[in-house]
DNA sequence: CAAATTTTATGAACGATGTTCAAGATTTTT
DNA sequence: AAAAATCTTGAACATCGTTCATAAAATTTG
């Protein structure tokens, strides 16, 4: 016997599912609601049974795209931790190069991590803000190797300042309105990149 | 005596007045055609005698933000080009700022450039995208004094990945989605930035 | 177990939106 | 001045996301 509640469940799993399907085939604006309700088999309005709105659809799609850019940027890092400052150069290099990878085969869920803005007034809510700082993590581990006389939070920023400059990298490589950039050329550019910071933090101060 | 074509050029820029003034203070979202039509006293489907859609009047006003971006990057530069490693740090710092001064006192007609999308099918003119390479000139002076060793298109590359670079440290810092950056911090992460890529490079291959 | 009550599902209707187009107003040409 | 070409108009159209009275279903109660 399924309760209610189950059938629910199920149903909002469906909803996100389509979603992110819809996503990916046609980008954030190809997102509709009539088209969600048709493809799992419920009323328009059944879609607000599930969720708030379509802002919360958005954001919730966000939240898995996020769990499996995790994934895929911990599944570059290997298995043991970087010990000298060569590994943790290398290190950050796969982690940036995961990070353009997984941008490039999911272009259309990744963009919306960043382009999507919530509806006038409307709050980001805060299981979804949290979420947002996971990537920085991936960067912290090797910076501590880097430069190990660094206090924390002085890290944490540095994580957060090399995380912005290789998204930074991708986002515009990937930016279709401008001239293509090939695929091994913006992964030399990435590697490039990473490799010119570990330099310029390895000279002395 | 005002012939038809004067009264159309100058109706079309006043439109694109409008327009530029609905994003700036309501984001791409609050660009409304019927609130043009109002705000510059003509019927909604004049509009199309002035614009061929929406598309392009958003095009128009990112190519007015572009200009107006590319004036402040000069105005950063000073007089004189630089001539030693180290006025060439401090010019690639001063336009970086500068850049980051600009999305800031022009946050939402900024990120137009960026984050608007064509509708289906539709593909973006010559004249816009011929636009966008403006930014990159600004970054290859002071790098040939930097890398004077390599080559013109090598440089051309690190010029596009150091803009991108910081791009994506201030496209991050301004997101308020994220846990909103300091002003005086994301200045001194710019500068960071920069001044690590400059020493990276300093140092011998 | 039947009746009453609460909860859920439905899709027509609403308010916005960008865009089109027949008809009327205006300008230009003859 | 008449005729032709052009421009302007705003109602109408197609799509959106969202709402809500109503019907269906599930649950609680007697």
């Amino acid at each position: 016997m399924t309760t209610t509640a189950e059938r629910r469940e199920r149903q909002r799993t469906q909803l996100i599912d389509a979603a992110e399907k819809a996503i990916a085939e046609k980008g954030l604006a190809g997102l509709k609601a009539r088209e969600l309700a048709q493809e799992i088999g419920c009323a328009l309005g059944a879609i607000y049974n599930l969720v708030a709105d379509m802002d919360e659809l958005v954001l919730r799609v966000g939240s898995r795209t996020l769990m499996r850019l995790d994934a895929a940027l911990s599944a570059a890092e290997g298995e043991n931790a970087p010990s000298t400052a060569n590994e943790a150069a290398d290190r950050l290099v796969a982690v940036a190069l995961a990070y353009c990878a997984f941008a490039r085969d999911n272009l259309q869920l990744w963009r919306v991590l960043f382009e999507h803005r919530m509806a006038e007034g409307a709050v980001v809510p805060d299981w979804a803000v949290s979420e947002q700082m996971t990537m920085f993590r991936h960067i912290l581990e090797p910076l501590s190797i880097l430069v190990p006389d660094r206090s924390e939070p002085e890290r944490m920023l540095m994580s957060r300042t090399l995380f912005s400059a290789v998204h930074g990298v991708v986002a515009i490589g990937l930016e279709e309105k401008l001239i293509a950039v090939p695929r091994r050329d913006l992964d030399r550019q990435i590697e490039g990149l990473v490799r010119l910071v570990c330099r310029g933090l390895a000279v002395p101060g």
